[in-house]
DNA sequence: CGCATTGTCGACTGTTACAGTCGAGATATG
DNA sequence: CATATCTCGACTGTAACAGTCGACAATGCG
């Protein structure tokens, strides 16, 4: 249970904005409206991917947001280390700045854990925005989209 | 970071104990003192292991804890489940009662977060307290015991 | 029995993270 | 200028977590 809410919202948001292919901005009303997450919310975490460089948005009248990069240029791995940090489930399995063991004798769970951080993270890096949105839609084409030919007569 | 501090504690403590062998039974300050944890941490996290059945307590002088099972029978998977409940990264990816997805479009994400879940699992359930005991040991034993045999003159 | 040693239990405090709200401001359009 | 939109920071309430403490129960020993 650590994947927090907002980071929940953020993807969700990031799900839809891939949804759109970015032909024209989708405004935070929009999106909090479609992922089902409170405006408030979604105007503190988009910023925050702005100036990271995931999105891109434009103000006044007809303004919003669009990714800035190819859904399949953004992975999951990169978008849940800027809203949460390290991927490590624990302090002592932090990649670049593992805090040391205090325990005596040696502590052999730091290398559990990080198999644990490293699967995380393998997984998260090759779920990108293209991933969910192809996986999105095909939860919602309908059976006549999805049926390949009507059987010949 | 989610493996809570209480968690790390008794994880090491129970590394101890397997490192034991349970011939007989550790007092929890010894337990404190070689994995560097506050005696009161342990006095809580011991008993709550006991009531799940993973150590067994003894009272009075000479009493202690000792684990109630053999240590390769004690995967970490069933001690961090006691100790923090689901392993699911997120409420909607819990594998008993999935909590539901309230976003309008089909969300995707939540085969990814089931992904972690499951590679998480996976890991925890092969890793016992035995081959962390293992572990363990090898990085203690020095290089003496460790050269395999001295170069034959 | 009386005492020391050990585990057991519940109440308590302080700190931090998180969820969510709100209002004042900046920028673009027309 | 008026409106629609993003931007930013301050604020509140709640829950989880870390850690402490004191009273109590059981065991072993003389």
């Amino acid at each position: 249970m650590w994947i927090s809410r907002r980071t929940d919202y953020a993807t969700r948001a990031l799900v839809a904005l891939a949804l759109e292919a970015g032909e024209r901005p989708v405004k935070i009303h929009d999106l909090a409206a479609r992922t089902d997450t409170p405006v408030s919310i979604l105007e503190q975490v988009l910023p925050q991917l702005r100036s990271a460089g995931i999105v891109r948005s434009e103000r006044g009248p007809s303004g919003g947001y669009r990714l800035n990069h190819a859904p399949e240029d953004i992975s999951l791995e990169r978008v849940v280390r800027i809203l949460q940090g390290p991927l490590a489930p624990i302090a002592c399995a932090t990649r670049s700045e593992p805090e040391p063991c205090t325990m005596l004798e040696g502590c052999a769970l730091n290398e559990t854990w990080a198999e644990v951080r490293d699967a995380t993270i393998a997984i998260l890096e090759r779920t990108t925005l293209a991933t969910l949105a192809a996986r999105s839609r095909g939860r919602w084409t309908t059976p006549v989209e999805l049926a390949p030919r009507a059987p010949a007569g």
